[in-house]
DNA sequence: TGTTAGCACTCATATTGTTTGAGTGCTAAT
DNA sequence: ATTAGCACTCAAACAATATGAGTGCTAACA
């Protein structure tokens, strides 16, 4: 059988008016809403066509019909050929007080979920490989040092080490152009035993504070725990097909620990394939079976992105949010792109 | 009419079995649960008694009784006051892996949440004022200058500067020293007009950048958004009572939102009084109305110190929480003087 | 005087049956 | 190819009924 242009229309008015309603959509309303003039019966036979055809089903004998996956599938893949979602009236503003990453990310989370009355998640930018730009060790109080350690991208990581022993200022500086001279531009990797080796044998004793720094700097570097902020997690009570209390305990807490949907992001890793769209079963992610997630990523600097992710029910207005995320990315941009020159 | 020790063991039966069940407990249940032997009869007239002085209540005629706020304060006041929960077979560990004051919390709250089956929420210590202790400007590359400040109790705050003109290492140590001297050991309040007014023209130009520095300060100083993090929030779905989307949406957001209950949980501010139970309506949150609320005082030294909160149905084990979260107390003590020590 | 047995009464909840109406599939006519 | 008409299905809403846990009250009892 084949998927005509009527065919199309229909189906398409089937999914806009789901989208709308949640309520499965039957022929006679068809018949009115689109302007094919065609009667209901028309109407009901192509639909059993497209039933068939696996893109609309019913819920139950005598009820109409919902889009299913490879429906929804279908007008997804129609609107993302649409050229851009033409950019809207849509007014998203990142009220970026402090230039702080997290507090950007935030507040990015905070606006996708305000505007588009899903769930949203955000993850701070993930690095391929950290490199150590600069490292410095200050004396803070007799008995604390403070690490700070800058890695590419400005990533600053910074901790209060405990030391017993006095330290001269001159030591410090000594110290301090050692550390960097030896490990500057290098990756966790690349930090092995000759290096540490070196570092040994020219600092002259320390033994245990430097062991101490190699440790802080080892966690920082490692820490492979992508930060990530969720917002309008209780948006999901607006849809009813969500909000039985099974499912909406295991979204919420999918968003509350973050971790599987961090990985869902990434999973295709460093492709920038811009904006990608998983419907129910098409997500690896139990918890988010019975839900869509859209994901698109963020660009920091060369191989230095980020991922938003927004959930929601199957029936989510997928333009609406395919252009809200592409507004904020282009925002994003320019916030980071500022933020380099 | 007087609470006699009969009346007292009813009630506290009555409350007990509730605690549990969740539902209405009827005389006869009553009447065999406890070793009064007692018939029924008897103790419906008890309880009669009891609805009279306010203390228990129908939900509708012919049902069982269930606790008022009043009877559950009572049962609380009581539980209060024996002594100390004996510290029970509670597996409280904290996992504290790096010394990070974020993890630890975290960490914490997730042990609460888990142990108690509530909700937790945790917040970082509040200091009373924020002191400087140290400041430094480092030029990270040939843009950006770091700033470090340390705050009163060893908080470090840092944000990257953007700069145009390029600083000479002299420049930078003459600045250090300069900022240090003046501001070292001042609260917000303090940096005022005449000091600002010294530093510039110590500084000798720069003034742009001595602006954005004390901007930068101002910022780190007064940013009263006490960080707070949560655990467990869907544990309220364990509790059918809390369970309606209304409540739960309600809930939910409150503890997303953390503000309100950031507030509820300092609203006694200074006072250490240990531990707080808000049950019902003496919640001042209209989100909490329907639950209770137990809050905790964790201490890092001298006027230093951060809030816990459980939060969870009226009818949650208050021994258990109360117990649970001393445990706790003692646990984040001990690391908190291990770490200063 | 406190306790208990007995009984009539109440009322939320569960069960069952009935009605309604939206929606379908099929067939015959256009 | 399209449409009108009709019988059929079934979820959801509603009503009627049964069930049973629990109460309050009274009268008997220790």
């Amino acid at each position: 059988m084949e998927l005509d242009e009527r065919k199309l229309t229909i189906l398409r008015a089937i999914i806009q008016n789901y989208l709308e309603t949640g309520e499965p959509v039957g022929s006679r309303t068809i018949s009115k809403y689109t302007d094919l003039n065609l009667s209901s019966a028309t109407i009901r036979n192509e639909m059993s066509d497209l039933e068939e055809m696996g893109y609309i089903i019913q819920p139950h004998t005598s009820a109409g019909r919902i889009p299913t996956d490879k429906g929804y599938r279908l007008y997804v893949d129609m609107l993302m050929q649409d050229k851009q979602a033409e950019m809207d009236n849509l007014r998203i503003e990142l009220n970026a007080k402090s230039e702080k990453l997290d507090s950007i990310l935030k507040e990015a989370a905070k606006v996708i979920a305000v505007n588009t009355n899903y769930a949203s998640m955000i993850t701070a930018p993930r690095y391929r490989k950290h490199r150590i730009k600069f490292l410095q060790l200050t004396q803070v109080d007799p008995e604390s040092l403070l690490t700070v350690i800058i890695l590419d991208g400005n990533i600053v990581k910074n901790n209060l080490i405990h030391v017993e022993e006095d330290l001269t200022q001159e030591t410090l500086l000594k110290l301090n152009l050692m550390l960097n001279t030896f490990l500057q531009g290098l990756d966790l990797q690349e930090i092995n035993a000759s290096v540490i080796q070196k570092i040994r044998t020219e600092s002259g004793g320390y033994s245990s504070l430097i062991s101490e720094i190699l440790d802080v700097i080892a966690t920082s570097m490692e820490s492979e725990e992508v930060e990530a902020y969720t917002s309008g997690s209780t948006n999901i009570f607006k849809y009813p097909e969500l909000n039985d209390s099974e499912r909406a305990s295991g979204l919420l807490n999918a968003l509350e620990e973050k971790k599987q949907l961090t990985e869902l992001m990434y999973q295709e890793g460093d492709s920038d394939r811009g904006i990608q769209v998983y419907i129910g079963d098409e997500s690896p992610l139990e918890a988010t079976k019975e839900c869509s997630v859209v994901t698109a990523t963020y660009h920091i600097e060369e191989g230095v992105y980020g991922k938003i992710g927004i959930i929601g029910p199957r029936r989510m207005d997928y333009e609406k949010v395919v252009g809200t995320l592409k507004r904020l990315m282009s925002e994003l941009d320019q916030i980071f792109k500022k933020d380099k020159q």
